[in-house]
DNA sequence: CGAGGAATATTAGTATAATTCATAATATTC
DNA sequence: GAATATTATGAATTATACTAATATTCCTCG
């Protein structure tokens, strides 16, 4: 049988991408040399790897088998090349780290800076997106940071910290409306993701049920920093994760409403295949990355 | 760096195997291409992989580290070839057994025909030699059966039976001389593996002090076949494992000395290396022969 | 010390297999 | 059902794995 190792490249990258163009892509090869050597390696195999149905190729038994093999072998050889690079002082690889827009772009990029000054070796790329776990069970990212709850089969899961919501608002906002309760907010402009309810349904929970204002201004904006910077401008209370605001609380241009009000949603995690999980740059972001949470985020 | 399958596997042969010209009859190249590839292999890594040292080659750290990870990747790469295979109702592969020449070539072939019969997908090589254990961690071969202990870091120690050893002569010896007791073994010709009394001794340390009989007059023999039929040519007292002669015992040719005593030895072990206990067709094998012991053995 | 032997390295040529280019076949979309 | 995207195929090209012959290194032993 004999099975090859450009070939199993082939295979595996397809199986990942679904698509051989995409794969050939990644590869740096053409889609002729990817789709030759998936054919070879069925040859070899003995039996398709791929079937072609309305949505796309699947995986065939044999190609199920194989692409199993595939993760542990290319993981291992990349687990050994890490060492390698080690023991040579060279550079130790890359990570592909991913996040959603809001945390990445702010929190995430300033807390790393710590992290990159003290691991020159280590490279890491961003990728700061709303999908995220599709990528990463692509192989196309190495490990995300996202506060959805994901199923962890072949996944590893590790609790960051919880994600803070405020009401926030500019100063003159809360002066001029007299706002001092969650009761004041009735009536009051409030700025929401969504006009359904659910955003804000978050804060109105978190209420004794006495205490729960009538909320029917809604207007509605399908970007977390537009909400911010409308709040700003003083046209209306937001409801946002804490992270997002900290400066602005801090330059005063933007206070929180209710300060004694603990709004606590859902967790940050970090997700990432459980295999490749064992690489030691992997390892050092993560405890870095956890590091982080005690220090500096519950503090803030 | 990207590693290549090809150099991988001649350097893994050649690390198994400590030698260049040695790998290369393995896998049925010219020892040049072997050197090419460890030097191409060296190469990419960036390291020498070998150091050549007074006792043969050695390998450096950069040589562990890879040795280490061809470990998994062509053990795993052969595991899926045996799915693949199972997939397909193909032959599983080869087990390359091993045991003690006595052992094996009596009752090991017996004893698995039942399982070569029952899968006839699994081909079985055997090798019945004295030395096991430098083949074994060689990968020469993949299983061995032997009753010394050996120190089970990489290795998966699977406990089978105890080694149940007899005093045996023919019946006419026995009656000539009137041996009943330990104690009338004094002065008779004893056939013993040495001189030194270190086989009887095992025998002799069964017995309460006052009931051991002092062997004057032994006879050296370097082969438990050649004690066995000496024995049955009346020509002295045998101590031999039991099941080398449960045959005799049964045709009458030879007679238990001392059928009361049970003469307990070391255990009787399946080692293997921890990677590759994983394959089906290994642990298919291991649970054939831990049954057997408690079916036929133990019966016996 | 130096010849003989055994093991590994090197060089150059050949054979093999991987990749591309061009294009055909196939499936998808509107 | 034409237009588009995707995969498969065949021939030519390129890269590289392999061999044969030979050089080098290292060890052994008279």
């Amino acid at each position: 049988m004999a099975l090859n190792l450009y070939q199993l490249k082939a295979f595996f990258t397809v199986a990942q991408t679904r698509n051989f163009t995409e794969a050939a892509k990644r590869l740096y090869l053409t889609q002729s040399a990817v789709s030759h050597s998936v054919g070879k390696l069925e040859k070899s195999a003995g039996d398709k790897l791929f079937n072609k149905s309305v949505n796309g190729l699947e995986l065939t038994e044999a190609g199920k088998i194989l692409y199993k093999a595939c993760e542990t072998v290319f993981c291992e050889i990349e687990r050994a090349e890490e060492q390698l690079a080690a023991v040579k002082n060279m550079n130790l690889g890359v990570i592909r780290l991913g996040a959603t827009v809001e945390f990445g772009t702010t929190l995430l990029v300033k807390y790393l800076k710590g992290f990159i000054n003290n691991n020159p070796r280590v490279h890491i790329d961003f990728q700061f997106r709303h999908e995220l776990l599709k990528p990463l069970l692509n192989e196309e990212l190495d490990m995300i940071i996202d506060c959805s709850e994901h199923d962890a089969g072949e996944l590893s899961k590790t609790p960051l910290f919880r994600e803070e919501y405020a009401v926030i608002a500019s100063p003159g906002f809360v002066r001029k409306h007299g706002i001092r309760t969650p009761l004041d907010l009735a009536g009051q402009n409030v700025l929401s993701m969504d006009k359904s309810g659910r955003w804000w349904g978050h804060f109105l929970n978190a209420l004794p049920e006495a205490e729960r204002p009538e909320l029917s201004a809604v207007t509605e904006m399908n970007h977390i920093r537009a909400i911010i910077n409308a709040a700003v401008e003083g046209l209306g209370v937001g409801f946002v994760p804490r992270y997002c605001v900290m400066k602005e609380l801090k330059g005063k241009i933007l206070v929180e409403v209710f300060p004694k009000l603990k709004l606590f949603e859902g967790n940050f995690y970090i997700y990432q295949k459980t295999k490749r999980a064992g690489l030691k740059r992997h390892r050092s972001l993560v405890a870095y990355l956890k590091n982080i949470k005690s220090t500096h985020l519950e503090r803030a």
